[in-house]
DNA sequence: ACATTAAATGTAAGCGCTTACATTTATAAC
DNA sequence: GTTATAAATGTAAGCGCTTACATTTAATGT
């Protein structure tokens, strides 16, 4: 691999001059920065970016932590940075956190080790205190999908209490009384917010949130699958259920086919975060979007802003849901009974 | 950030001592390897990975380049890369090809120009030339679902004729005669070997392959919808739909209900590579494995072994496919006929 | 006690760049 | 033709490590 002496010594000029074409400064005559880009041409030369990255103290390698690498939630976040990045000569060192503690905290000091000059962080279990801490460091970060009132400027958000309410409202306005709700662990914020806004449409309709028609998952399959079984066996009827994300809505169509239900005659449910398979399903499951795709984008640029000093369009760190009717809920009709 | 300088003088020793220390040199007293240890506690010194990498030629990154980050598919595969690599404390720097020949050599570029020890790709577009040209440079690779003989020790495959061949099999043995067949762009290894052991499976059966029910899609859920729907035009009847991925079964199963087909009484569908959805769609779809978390996983290892010299299980090149069996398919009875 | 050898530690060069500062060269003003 | 000023280029010191080689110290045999 050529290296910036044999440029300079081929094109006859010191290693500054070389350096001074690379990083296009303008204090470079046009004869010379023609020789010089000559003679990389003829030596195929390549900067060494690791030296680059020594020399200049910036590793141009932004660190990216989620929680999970498979999954639809994040394939289109990662698709949208990975995409903002190259375009600037970035790259992106991308870590799994797995949703545990210890795990979250291993990838971000992995990241920094690696001396990422700026974090975008998807993480679930690791404190307020550890992320506030955190900020103190030298790695500048931004979190998507959380809120920390002390670094209220780097939180990229959706608005939950708002989409919760757009889901109820939906069900509520085809007429549905009897409402169950599964909701994601209540200690996270995303979970309760959804919550919260449900319970503000209840009210609109001047209905009460009945607590027996709460089922507490985990934003896993699973839990949606037990979720709505569980739900059924107790005594209060509902003909509708919410969910507080697709995957636990899709585990609940699982459970509802093996109770013997007919979606959405006898149950309708819907889901939230607009996953891409949400189409696939049957009958094609209604939810409310969430538009990571363009949050990643946005922490991207947050990045590039912060971070690399780059002009980008405005910051913004509020997203809105929106309701996306599809054919899992029906106009309410028969209402399921318990069979407790 | 303390350096090494910093702890070398405040343990009392040289440069060389702390970098052997760092290194697990044998060559290091007990006392002295706990002196520069407590040195380092004090300061909180992390190495500077830049630097290491700069002096050993190492930059402990791998990169890997993949068609997409999103979609069902290539999750799994670098969930299982990135687990086996932060392991070793290796990095992995991550981009996008899109299946297009320029981005993919950009990529690569990019992640070489990244001084990735190694990579892993997954490439479409490019062609089997650049990537032998490629194979002289001095950057080892490994590539998943691609076969070039003149590399063949570094392809980590799939037996895709098998794959068509089990497929087709069960279909057969459910008792069908009438075969379409959606098959992904032909000029694909992938793709044409999955048609041939479809054939194979057919002449098993002493049947012969009927080009009328062949259409020639692009794995994209949209061909598969235009697939179904061309071939229901056509004059030729047939039962069962074959597709050669998932996502175009997906889309020959929108097209159906479209074409007011029940599944999978009216027409039995079978998909390929038994991504995550499928289990979620209705009918459950019946398809073939396609062990990418395990590939992905190999040809991690295939890095660890040829880049980092690192005792490895033994490198596995070919992997098998295996039949999921749905609800997707039924016992032969009902005949569409087309319309024409 | 002394030579012989192995183990532990130190010295210093170098990895391939960037950049502050010094120097040279061109340009303009009088 | 000087001198002042700006533009172009060069010099050399790092960035924070690794590592070949040199040196010192400890262990062993006699």
């Amino acid at each position: 691999m050529a290296t910036i002496y044999e440029v300079s010594k081929l094109a006859g000029v010191s290693l500054a001059t070389v350096s001074r074409v690379m990083n296009n400064n303008a204090n470079v005559s046009d004869a010379t920065r023609k020789k010089v880009t000559a003679a990389m041409d003829e030596l195929g030369y390549r900067p060494n970016s690791i030296a680059q990255s020594l020399a200049s103290n910036c590793s141009n390698s932004v660190g990216l932590l989620v929680s999970e690498l498979q999954g639809p939630f994040y394939g289109p976040m990662m698709s949208g940075i990975e995409n903002t990045f190259r375009n600037q000569g970035k790259h992106l060192i991308i870590a799994a956190g797995h949703s545990d503690e210890e795990r979250e905290k291993q990838g971000i000091e992995f990241l920094i080790s690696r001396n990422c000059d700026g974090l975008i962080l998807h993480v679930e279990a690791v404190s307020d205190d550890y992320l506030i801490k955190l900020s103190k460091g030298r790695t500048p970060f931004v979190l998507i999908n959380r809120y920390i009132s002390e670094l209220s400027d780097r939180c990229i958000l959706l608005n939950n209490i708002k989409g919760g309410y757009l889901a109820a409202k939906h069900v509520l306005e085809q007429g549905h009384k009897d409402i169950a709700y599964i909701s994601g662990p209540l200690w996270k914020r995303d979970a309760k917010d959804r919550l919260e806004g449900h319970k503000q449409a209840l009210a609109e309709f001047n209905l009460e949130f009945d607590e027996n028609l709460l089922f507490q998952g985990d934003f896993m399959e699973a839990s949606g699958y037990e979720g709505l079984k569980s739900l059924h066996q107790q005594t209060h009827p509902f003909t509708a259920l919410i969910c507080a994300n697709d995957e636990m809505a899709v585990g609940a169509m699982a459970s509802a086919r093996d109770l013997g239900l007919t979606l959405p005659k006898q149950l309708s449910i819907m889901g939230y975060d607009n996953v891409f398979f949400t189409r696939h399903v049957y009958p094609q499951l209604s939810t409310v979007n969430y538009p990571i795709d363009e949050m990643g984008r946005m922490a991207a640029d947050w990045v590039l802003n912060h971070v690399y000093q780059k002009q980008t369009p405005p910051l913004q760190t509020l997203f809105e849901p929106e309701l996306i009717v599809r054919h899992s809920i029906s106009r309410q009709s028969a209402q399921i009974t318990s069979q407790g």
